[in-house]
DNA sequence: ATTACATGTAACAATATAGATTACAGGATG
DNA sequence: CATCCTGTAATCTATATTGTTACATGTAAT
């Protein structure tokens, strides 16, 4: 099991829309850049836009950026593009038997110790900014 | 998404383990407080029997603890049930683009990132044992 | 030894989700 | 109005989870 590949599509994108921010980046352009196709750009770029990440508009070729390199974490693409469901990154077993002590508690139990964790992952993402993956993209291309 | 239930699963076996430590804990009585049928029950037990946490042997009813309580973390029973696989929490998209600046970078520079997401995931589920799992529901019970 | 019962494990179906692909409606611009 | 692009839905494939059944293997008691 993996977290979806439409966080990481959606810093591919980011990243993209500001280093290429002199083009035209249509979603056939950045599809080649990810290699998918530009159907799923667009359900992705739509995503981001909803966020308020990007601006695009119907009928209009090419995306753009909406707030400030530094001011975009990866928390907030990780939040937009929904690849995990709020409090749902653990699945839990339904129904645990509820004549059991431990069937009738264990929800509840689990249920704030897996958030602690969701939060440590969460705060690990929202410390990292597209800034700093646009940098450690150029740092690597001047090697 | 969400992680495979085995790791609640696992951590629901693990406690009933204890808790009805006096009883035998064969594969279909853990299933009835599971809610689910013991043929999952026994591919977990033995999961979590080759991590070392359990024993349970071929033929012989009923499984118990193999350590203490205090010295299983629920990072031990996340690794055990193999819900996610080694550096691969988060999916990465394949075959980026070589001809791109973005797509021939993107791997290396979020590979990191990622990891130091994950390590922090990992570092909350270690901070948390079995044994603090059982005292919750105990302490639950006895309200 | 034979019987009874539990575990280990494989096979299969059912379900859910991701991703690729195609198609087309709707918007924008020259 | 012709062209191009975005938005979005439908379909298909692949994969993973979970439920279910079946059976071989192991253990212990009679």
């Amino acid at each position: 099991m993996s977290i979806s590949s439409r966080f990481a599509v959606g810093i591919h994108i980011l990243s993209l829309l500001e280093i290429n921010k002199d083009g035209v980046n249509t979603s056939e352009y950045i599809a080649a850049s990810v290699s998918t196709n530009p159907a799923l750009i667009r359900k992705i770029t739509g995503m981001l836009k909803n966020a308020g990440l990007v601006n695009v508009r119907p009928g209009v070729a090419g995306a753009g950026l909406a707030k400030e390199l530094s001011e975009i974490t990866l928390l907030d693409v990780y939040k937009s593009v929904n690849v995990v469901q709020d409090k749902e990154l653990f699945g839990v077993h339904e129904n645990p038997n509820p004549a059991c002590p431990v069937g009738r508690n264990i929800q509840n139990t689990i249920g704030p110790i897996f958030s602690v964790a969701e939060l440590a992952l969460e705060k690990a993402l929202g410390i990292v900014t597209i800034e700093d993956v646009v940098k450690d993209i150029l740092e690597k291309e001047n090697k």
